[in-house]
DNA sequence: GTAACGCTGTGATAAAATTCACAACGGCTA
DNA sequence: TAGCCGTTGTGAATTTTATCACAGCGTTAC
């Protein structure tokens, strides 16, 4: 089993080599590789060992197979998600998300205002809260992301695993319960900032 | 000096501790604090020792205490931050931020295309990237948000630290480099998204 | 051919983060 | 008073993550 910090650096790596390859660049050294992910020589030699890649020493390691073993790797096959709460950040992210990975796609929002659903903002459908499990059976989505106000976030996750979401990022400013199977991500915007005032107050 | 990880757990619990007092709780156990952040009584505790925190062994810890003695930790003294790049989720996050933490003020946005400056974009004054310098100076910022696409995030970054930045929150999907002294933190919305379709797949 | 170079692959090591486990304590009960 | 219970505080152990350091190999230089 791979560790999730391994896999996020490789999520990183194969859009580097996405990048790469439109330059026609064939082969990467690992501390090339290190430099464009702010990582070390070490740290990258590591990972692609673990992934079960393999270099070598005179020119280093073969970009498309790069690519092609990361893609095996992180089963590029779409899923598809529902975001829950239609604010700025929820409208931010259905704007900003589309066709940025090959992993994810978002093909419903809700919200319970109604003022906001039934309508379709940047592509996507918006519907009323209520037909959340409707919806997310009818369509086979499996991953949700809460936009919701932090005190939505835990009503918000638990319709979503009644429904029988997998997998939930979760952008409200709240820590959200889940059952075990029931894979949770919190990306915490005010905590990001805060952390970003605190260790930049002096040279640490 | 407290790891960055124990760090965010407490800027975690002051959120935690604001609600409590809000609700006028007076003492929390290890256990339930773990529980409302989704940690473990161990891991609290530590941290806690940590702060310098110490408890009752039969009421568990002041409420008020540790909120304040995390605002002495945390140093809640706010620090003005700029942000650049005024798409849809630069726009998202001014207008989620303020009055979220008492760390960070936002007081300027950014951009390279004329028809978004000059503006009053959800209270925050918009401005042309080539008054960036001169803006940062003269009103004190000390931190930036990069929310330009991935291409200009590098170069905007090395505006913000010519301009004199100490801290970086960068949300373009592609890793920036800084030099030493500078703090630099990635939110990556895609490798997020990425993450959740990965371990949603399977039970982990 | 052979020496020298720079890189990979990886066991070993170190460092960081978390959890265990338990002595010590305060308060309650009788 | 004595005994019990649930909690803290913390050294020690464990687990996780990252780094070190070097043997071994392909390539180049001569």
């Amino acid at each position: 089993m791979i560790s999730a910090k391994t896999i996020e650096r490789l999520f990183l790596y194969r859009r580097l080599m996405t990048d790469l390859i439109k330059r026609d660049t064939r082969f990467v050294f690992s501390h090339e590789l290190a430099n464009m992910s702010q990582s070390s020589p070490a740290q990258v030699r590591r990972d692609l060992m673990t992934a079960g890649i393999t270099g070598s020493s005179s020119r280093g390691y073969d970009v498309v197979n790069l690519k092609s073993r990361f893609d095996e790797i992180l089963h590029s096959s779409v899923q598809k998600a529902a975001l829950v709460g239609i604010g700025n950040l929820g409208r931010a992210i259905l704007s900003y998300f589309p066709h940025r990975s090959p992993a994810v796609e978002i093909v419903a929002a809700f919200d319970s205002d109604s003022s906001k659903t039934d309508r379709i903002i940047h592509g996507i459908r918006t519907y009323a809260v209520d037909n959340l499990d409707q919806v997310v059976h009818q369509t086979d989505v499996s991953l949700g992301i809460i936009t919701t106000p932090k005190d939505a976030a835990q009503t918000t996750a638990d319709s979503m695993i009644v429904a029988g979401i997998r997998g939930i990022l979760n952008f409200a400013p709240v820590p959200v319960r889940v059952p075990a199977g029931i894979f949770i991500e919190s990306l915490d915007l005010t905590t990001s900032l805060e952390k970003l005032a605190y260790f930049s107050r002096r040279p640490h």
